[in-house]
RNA sequence: GGAGAGAUGGCAGAGUGGUUGAAUGCGGCAGACUCGAAAUCUGUUGUCCUGGGUUUCCGGGACCGGGGGUUCGAAUCCCUCUCUCUCCGCCA
């Protein structure tokens, strides 16, 4: 969410912003502004009273304790007919705190000025790309095909034992996912990221720090008897360990990457987007987070785009970095990439990857700041990036690999896979 | 799932109604000693909200797991929730 302060000392300016996102604040930072100052001016009066009834508590005390009695009595009555302004404050200053709080959620992260104007994913614009457009012939399959003729994938068992969206992976398949688990967590181990693997279940606080809850939770499945959502990603547990935290200026930057299930529920998605492996209900991703200072944050946006980047040319895919317009982007994020390759049998690009920069919107939500050189605790700037999500990965590799002999596994595959050919 | 114990500042650990934001120790920071370090000594050391001055300043309020209650006054008493530990049961 937004700082208070920010809306209070600039909300010309948080407008302004937001409209960028196609997002009208006005309505909103108006109401935040009022209720604002009317809870201030309530805490103000509410302080100068409760200031008053801890005075005349520590005379009752030094009265009691010298036997005066009668003189106590007196101002213990005095601090009773305070009391009930008092409470009468306090309820106000609660609901007060309460609305203020539900309008600050409703709002979106500011865009970062590097964001492109626009507002649809025909406004976004592609930085670069790399790698070869697959030369495939006119009776290349797409990968469902490929995936039932090899035995990769069982669609069907998936289907009877879950439901649509739940596919079993079988033989070279399965051993195709585990090896790019490996070789994922791999390079981010070496770039650095401490390995975590993190619980797959979390609670209301964890999906509301980075920003799930409330305007999501219709994208998470939830475990009613246990009030807990399985994780739409590992960046849900892995940032929330940092929620309620002060971490040290010099610690920073902290990087961390779990390899783990994703569950969506992909409410309103349909046709050829559901297809396969396009879009599904639970699938594997290995995801990186960085938790870092607020002037290096974007120079570390680019080192983890830049990360992607080697993973999908390692895996010699035709790839291209897009940086989403404001209209595209989502809620919580100051600036996006969507990594994307060539799916060449379906003759589309699917997005693979994305690398946010949050800035402090998630840290505000769950208090996580970093203590400077002078003491001073600042919010800290949050990102993440898939590095990478499988299903898609899977489903260009074999479009774009797939030939006479079968389906060649580019070489940084072999040595997890333990064979270079599908066949 | 059953029975019991507990939750205090970065950590350890006192504190059962009255200047307690909280003893003590460790750690951290600053200073003294030292060529430097260790040891020793001295001082200091939480977070949040808020008023005023407005770079280091001065005040008010809140916070001892979360929420609620009793009281003039609660870390201390009561209720409730959550979590942790020990024992029993079950189990990958």
């Amino acid at each position: 969410m937004l700082g208070l302060p920010l809306i209070r000392s600039n909300p010309e300016l948080v407008i302004q912003k937001l409209a960028r996102k196609h997002f009208d604040a006005r309505p909103v930072v108006e109401q935040v502004l009022q209720h604002d100052s009317e809870r201030r001016a309530g805490q103000t009066r509410r302080d100068q009273l409760l200031a008053q009834v801890n005075q005349l508590s520590r005379q009752v005390g030094q009265l009691m304790a010298q036997g005066r009695k009668a003189e106590a009595d007196e101002l213990k009555q005095q601090s009773t007919a305070l009391k009930q302004q008092v409470q009468d404050l306090e309820h106000q200053l609660q609901q007060q705190e309460a609305i203020i709080h539900e309008l600050l959620v409703r709002l979106p992260n500011l865009p970062a000025d590097a964001v492109p104007d626009g507002k649809t994913a025909a406004d976004n614009v592609v930085v670069r790309s790399g790698g070869t457009m697959p030369q495939l012939s006119q009776h290349a399959l797409p990968h469902w095909d490929l995936a039932a003729h090899y035995g990769l994938i069982d669609f069907e068992a998936g289907n009877k034992v879950t439901g649509a969206g739940f596919p079993f992976y079988c033989g070279a398949g399965a051993r195709l996912q585990r090896a790019l688990i490996n070789f994922f967590l791999d390079q981010a181990v070496a770039a650095g990221y401490t390995e975590y693997e993190p619980p797959l279940l979390v609670n209301a606080d964890t999906a509301f720090g980075t920003g799930q809850l409330p305007d999501k939770d219709q994208q998470m499945y939830y475990v009613n008897a246990d009030e807990l959502y399985l994780i739409p990603t590992a960046e849900v547990p892995l940032t929330n360990i940092y929620r309620d935290v002060i971490v040290e200026e010099q610690d920073l930057p902290i990087k961390l990457t779990a390899y783990s299930a994703c569950f969506r529920r992909e409410a309103g998605s349909y046709g050829k987007d559901v297809r396969g492996l396009n879009r599904l209900h639970q699938f594997d991703k290995v995801e990186i987070v960085r938790i870092d200072h607020p002037e290096r944050s974007y120079s570390a946006l680019e080192e983890m785009v830049d990360q992607v980047e080697r993973l999908v040319q390692q895996l010699e895919l035709p790839y291209r970095i897009i940086k989403l317009c404001g209209g595209d982007m989502s809620f919580a994020s100051a600036l996006t990439y969507d990594v994307e390759v060539y799916c060449g049998a379906q003759q589309r690009w699917l997005e693979v990857s994305s690398i946010s920069n949050f800035e402090t919107f998630q840290s505000l939500r769950m208090k996580l700041r970093y203590r400077d050189k002078s003491g001073k605790t600042h919010p800290a700037h949050t990102l993440n990036g898939s590095a990478l999500a499988l299903p898609r990965i899977v489903a260009t590799l074999l479009e774009n690999n797939q030939g006479p002999e079968g389906i060649r596994l580019p070489a940084c595959l072999h040595p997890y896979a333990g064979f270079d050919t599908i066949r």
